[in-house]
DNA sequence: AAGAATCCCAACCGCAAGTTG
DNA sequence: GCAACTTGCGGTTGGGATTCT
């Protein structure tokens, strides 16, 4: 069971494939099929090894092969089947006709797993994120809505709503916050805030100045300060959160998304919350707000409660979510 | 306008399982 | 049963394309 002795043999060429040999590959398989990968470059008159015909034409030349985005519905599939399968590409392949599982492992790496991170899930287990930066996207992405809405007057009834849906996100991301903070400071050996760089860096959050102003973050002992959170026992003081929120129904389904726009809520001078309407190509840069990847999260669970084959998903407004404050 | 930074994806690498003689 | 060979798979990388500064 050695290794593949036929990528070291010599004079073989490697790198990008041109039309000339697109086309011997293509027209050879499609006269003669593939039988022996091994074979078949010389076969096809090609300087190349059998591993490298067999990748261009499954990856490539195949006619059956789907190019273009990937739509909502394969992305979904994707996330679900890899909160099942993990990174079986070739498993999660076979569910998506006409997509590779190299296309696909690409889409995750570039895409996916990045959406996941910012919406505070770990990509490898869709499970929420419980350490201290995990929560972080989410908490600048409120300082911004919160710069805004001090710029922007609301209409006053529509605002209410959404200030309150918006406030119960931010409520929620406070008390795991809260929460990560306290474990990190009662166990020494907590390995989350060494998977800080690497999720930072991955999901754009911080410019280099400011991941070098990392280090003037608020210690475990003034979040509890200002939070009332017992840092050694880790106990979390109750947050309530606004009741009429839950009886709101926050539209998330795919349409709802198209024409998405974020909202977001403060409290203005007297304490009674501002609300804003920020467009999708006005919110600031800093990061896509995770918010506005609720639509996603939502739809590829089970919003309309049809969805049984993810219940690793737990959608954020969804059961677990709801009983935690009642 | 130009250089830097980032994104994206085709292709490669190397391991492991399956097949063959 | 064993070793050589083949194939399939997942991880990683190089470099072109795109976006940012």
């Amino acid at each position: 069971m050695g290794r593949s002795p036929c990528c070291d043999e010599k004079g073989l060429k490697k790198g990008p494939w041109t039309p000339e040999e697109d086309q011997k590959l293509t027209e050879y398989i499609q006269k003669h099929g593939y039988g022996s990968w091994r074979a078949l470059p010389k076969l096809a008159g090609l300087n190349r090894c059998g591993k490298s015909c067999r990748l261009r034409w499954t990856n490539y030349l195949r006619p059956d092969i789907k190019r273009g985005k990937f739509t909502q519905e394969e992305e979904q599939t994707i996330l679900r089947l890899h909160s099942v399968l993990g990174n079986k590409w070739s498993a999660i392949a076979k569910h998506l006709p006409g997509r590779t599982d190299n296309e696909i492992k690409n889409f995750w790496n570039t895409h996916l797993k990045k959406k996941l991170i910012q919406m505070g899930f770990d990509p490898m287990t869709h499970q929420p994120r419980t350490d201290f930066f995990a929560a972080l996207p989410q908490l600048i992405a409120l300082a911004n809505l919160r710069q805004l809405a001090e710029q922007r007057p609301w209409d006053d009834h529509a605002a209410k709503l959404q200030a309150e849906a918006v406030q119960a996100a931010k409520l929620q991301y406070l008390q795991s916050l809260l929460q990560s903070a306290a474990s990190i400071a009662t166990s020494p050996s907590s390995s989350s805030i060494n998977t800080i760089p690497s999720d930072l860096e991955q999901i754009g959050l911080l410019s280099p100045p400011q991941m070098s102003s990392l280090s003037s973050l608020p210690s475990p002992r003034l979040l509890e300060s200002i939070s009332g959170l017992d840092i050694v026992t880790g106990q979390v003081p109750d947050i309530q959160m606004p009741s009429s929120f839950f009886e709101q129904h926050i539209s998330m389904d795919a349409n709802h998304n198209a024409d998405y726009t974020a909202k977001g809520s403060v409290e203005g001078d007297n304490g009674t919350p501002k609300t804003l309407l920020l467009s999708e190509n006005s919110l600031p840069p800093l990061t896509d707000l995770p918010i506005s990847n609720l639509g996603d999260a939502c739809s590829i669970s089970s919003c309309d409660g049809s969805n049984s084959q993810f219940p690793s998903w737990p959608v954020l407004f969804d059961e677990p979510f709801l009983s935690e404050f009642e």
